[in-house]
DNA sequence: GACCTTATTCATCATGGTGGAATTCGCACC
DNA sequence: GGTGCGAATTCCACCATGATGAATAAGGTC
């Protein structure tokens, strides 16, 4: 009798794309489960592997989860496209853009992942700032031009920055059960503030007509970390 | 004078504050290294004590975390403290307060651990969540008054998630390296922008004219588990 | 001094990730 | 059609981790 219950060792007959078989689940299970909860034996079990393929083919945990969760649109590109429409529009089509992208079931949870992971893992950190500096930071900069651009551009991602971390990653009411419309209403507006050129004295009263001011902007102050320049 | 090495069984003489030594220990790693470097085991030896005293202690490592990192600083009176100056600098003084929380070397670190742990923990993210809504949200909602006040809280709750998420959990430049007066410079105006009613400022070049509906707001969205909510 | 409580260690378990050795297959080359 | 090499796959042994229960020693109370 050939009990064919073990898959006797060595290489398996045809051509099956194991190593596909692995990354489905490992993707589908770090997204419903999260990094830590999910165990490579799960995830050998669940493909039907031995688990040391996976460290095979993949290294380690870590080089799973970032083979898993490789980006499927490109960051850039969006980036890029928001950026080419109206300036004067720009607050919503980046909030909606960013919403849109969130709030996507096939998206949405992805990039969840990637920055619940950022937040808790110091190398996949030092990725995204990166990528973030580049792709969205730099490019904001250089579409908006004028005085002390890549801090507006800064401070405009911080905002959205702010609006994916309290809808979420934290989930804070009233903010993860608002609408799209709702938030951008509530925020547009002051992302644009945000973008604007800086006026005078921005501390005061309502909307202190400026007086220009634009030389601060260019020594760098003090210095607190690492060099700034990029 | 020898064999002095392993601690017999049993309590030690004396009455030496094992307890205190251990969360000492315990704070100091976990604000170094963070909660997954730390391994139990070397908070023990450090301590010089036995591993499974830190279990009869605290119950589990995540119970020695939330000891060690329990709060010093009441964050409803920073609140509170903020809440009671003159409105019209109250986007200055939140923020100034947040940096110097933030970055002062006492409280900072601790800050930082516990969002961190809160991001990848889900029994300390609800812990959070529950914490910003009772204690920040809506106090400033109640304190701002008017229409939609709460959704004006939040969203000036998300322009700081998005300081502190950009400059202290990711460090992206040129946020992580900005001075206090900067940031504030920068960021005031669209925090008073957020707070103040919402008048129409159209943001010309709003999606539409932003026409009607302001009276749903004064009704708080349903309970929490509301339709978003995941 | 008897005795209960508290502090402390030891031994052990179940789990999780990693690395090495052994086996089997696909395929290029003769 | 055989030969051989490399890639795929399994099994096994290992080590570190967090948790738990039993054993022991000291403190405190009557």
């Amino acid at each position: 009798m050939m009990m064919n219950k073990a898959q006797r060792r060595g290489r398996r007959p045809g051509s099956p794309d194991t190593r596909a078989e692995i990354l489905d689940v490992a993707r589908r299970r770090f997204l419903q489960d999260g990094y830590h909860a999910v165990t490579l034996r799960s995830i050998a079990t669940e493909a039907g592997v031995d688990l040391a393929l996976i460290s095979y083919f993949y290294g380690s945990k870590k080089g799973l989860f970032g083979a898993a969760l490789a980006l499927s649109v490109n960051p850039a590109d969006v980036v890029a496209e928001v950026l080419e429409g109206d300036p004067a529009t720009l607050p919503q089509r980046a909030l909606q853009r960013v919403l849109a992208a969130w709030d996507d079931p096939e998206s949405g949870p992805v990039l969840l992942a990637l920055v619940r992971n950022a937040v808790q893992d110091d190398t996949f950190a030092a990725l995204l700032r990166e990528l973030v500096e580049r792709e969205i930071v730099d490019r904001v900069a250089a579409s908006l031009g004028g005085t002390a651009a890549r801090r507006r551009a800064m401070a405009f991602c911080a905002q959205v920055a702010g609006l994916i971390t309290t809808r979420y990653l934290l989930r804070v009411e009233p903010m993860a059960s608002m609408s799209h419309e709702e938030i951008i209403r509530h925020l547009g507006p002051a992302v644009r503030q945000t973008l604007s050129e800086p006026g005078r004295r921005p501390a005061q009263g309502g909307p202190a007509p400026t007086a220009r001011r634009r030389q601060e902007q260019a020594a760098r102050p003090p210095r607190t970390g690492g060099p700034t320049g990029r």
